[in-house]
Formats: structure tokens, C-alpha cells, sequence
DNA sequence: TCGTAGATTTTCT
DNA sequence: GAAAATCTACGAC
């Protein structure tokens, strides 16, 4: 039913990558059931050259030391109360990563609403947003790590992509010069696209 | 519908 | 001890 990405899809420079993750799916094989969302939003983290990153300058350390792995990587990041997925991107040895900001919910409807506690109204706030995708999804810190090629958490191929939308990143706060950068990659019109537009 | 404050935990200084 | 790639509730209009 859901397959397997190549894991030298993952061998690119992010900007592509990101541009490329856009309608891909990501499947979550739990006892429980089936989660699957195809991807509307990503940005990409341009390691060591992005004041936005958390491996700016080759930062490296317990956190970020994934990034410094094999492409295909999860990277989850724990921010207050939420969990952040990201895909490790370009090669070995290079910090670059993708975050995943935003999905739109394929199967396994009801039990997203479960993992969301059950108190959501429109089914687009169900994904529409880093932390709420990764709650929805039921995916933890535990998955740091992971790779994305491997079950029970793997990218699978998506549907032929829509149109895509560049803008600017999301919440990076005051990073000076890499506020501009129009690293965040969209699904245009799509409805499940987070709504922090500045 | 819009804007703001507070939550809460891991990581790094 | 402070900051962080966010989300939600709540009050004003």
C-alpha cells in the first residue's frame, strides 16, 4: 500500500529537498492503526550559513549532532510543550535539515483527533502547524533518530505535486539577515497550510 | 476575527 | 537561569 522513499531522495541541498518534500506522504504504522499526511509546508535550515539554524556555524552538539549524520535522519526538537519534526538533508557530515510545518490528513482521521485530545473543531486545525502535525501523528522525542526510510515512521511517495509557493520562514524571531530568506516552501491554496503569515 | 499573554521542558550558557 | 523553528485560551471589538 505505502512505500518506502529512496534513500537517495534525501541526498540533495535542502532548498530542493524542501521543494521536493511538498506532497510526499508521511505514514505512521501503529498498532492502533494508520496515520498517513501528505505535506503541504516545509522550510529549509541551511546549517552552518543560517543564523536561523540550530547548527549555525557548525554548531554542534548533543541536539543538534543528528543533523551531522546520514541524510534521511529524523531530527524532533522539543520546543515548550511540542515536538518538531525535521528530515536531515544534503550529505554526510553537512547540518542541513527540513522542517515539516504542515500536513493534510489522509487516513486515520479519527485517531489524530484522539492524540489532539478530541477538542478540535475544523479537521484543518488538526495538522495545520509543526506542533499539532507531530501530536497528530503521535510522533515523540523518542523518534530522534529514526530514519525516515525505515517503518514504522517512513516517507512515502505522494501524489504529483500542485503548485508550490516560496516565502518567508516562520517564528525565527530576530536572526538578522536570514529573517529574509524565502526558504519556506507551500502547497498553493491548500487550506491545511499553517496560517502564521506575517 | 484579531491580538496578546501564558504554558512548560529541554538545551545550552 | 534564559531562550526557544509553538499553541491555545481569552478578552476586546
Amino acid at each position: 500500500m505505502y512505500e518506502t522513499i529512496d534513500p537517495s531522495f534525501f541526498n540533495a541541498p535542502v532548498i530542493e529537498l524542501a521543494r521536493n518534500l511538498v506532497g510526499k506522504y508521511i505514514v505512521h504504522e501503529r498498532a492502533d492503526g494508520l496515520l498517513v499526511v501528505r505535506i503541504v509546508e516545509t522550510e529549509a535550515y541551511h546549517g552552518p550559513e543560517d543564523r536561523a539554524a540550530h547548527s549555525f556555524g557548525n554548531r554542534r552538539t548533543k541536539r543538534t549532532e543528528v543533523m551531522f549524520g546520514e541524510p534521511g535522519a529524523v531530527y524532533t526538537y522539543q520546543m515548550h510543550t511540542h515536538v518538531l519534526m525535521n528530515v536531515v538533508g544534503a550529505k554526510e557530515g553537512v547540518p542541513h535539515a527540513v522542517l515539516i510545518r504542515a500536513g493534510e490528513p489522509i487516513e486515520g482521521l479519527e485517531l489524530m483527533q484522539e492524540n489532539r485530545g478530541n477538542h478540535i473543531k475544523k479537521v484543518s486545525d488538526l495538522t495545520n502547524g509543526p506542533g499539532k502535525l507531530s501530536k497528530a501523528l503521535g510522533v515523540t522525542m523518542d523518534y530522534y533518530g529514526h530514519h525516515w526510510t525505515e517503518k514504522p515512521l517512513y516517507i512515502a511517495e505522494g501524489l504529483p505535486q500542485a503548485e508550490i509557493e516560496a516565502g518567508l520562514r516562520v517564528g525565527i524571531g530576530n536572526t538578522g539577515e536570514a529573517v529574509h530568506y524565502p526558504w519556506r516552501f507551500f502547497e498553493k491554496d491548500n487550506p491545511f497550510v499553517s496560517k502564521y503569515r506575517k
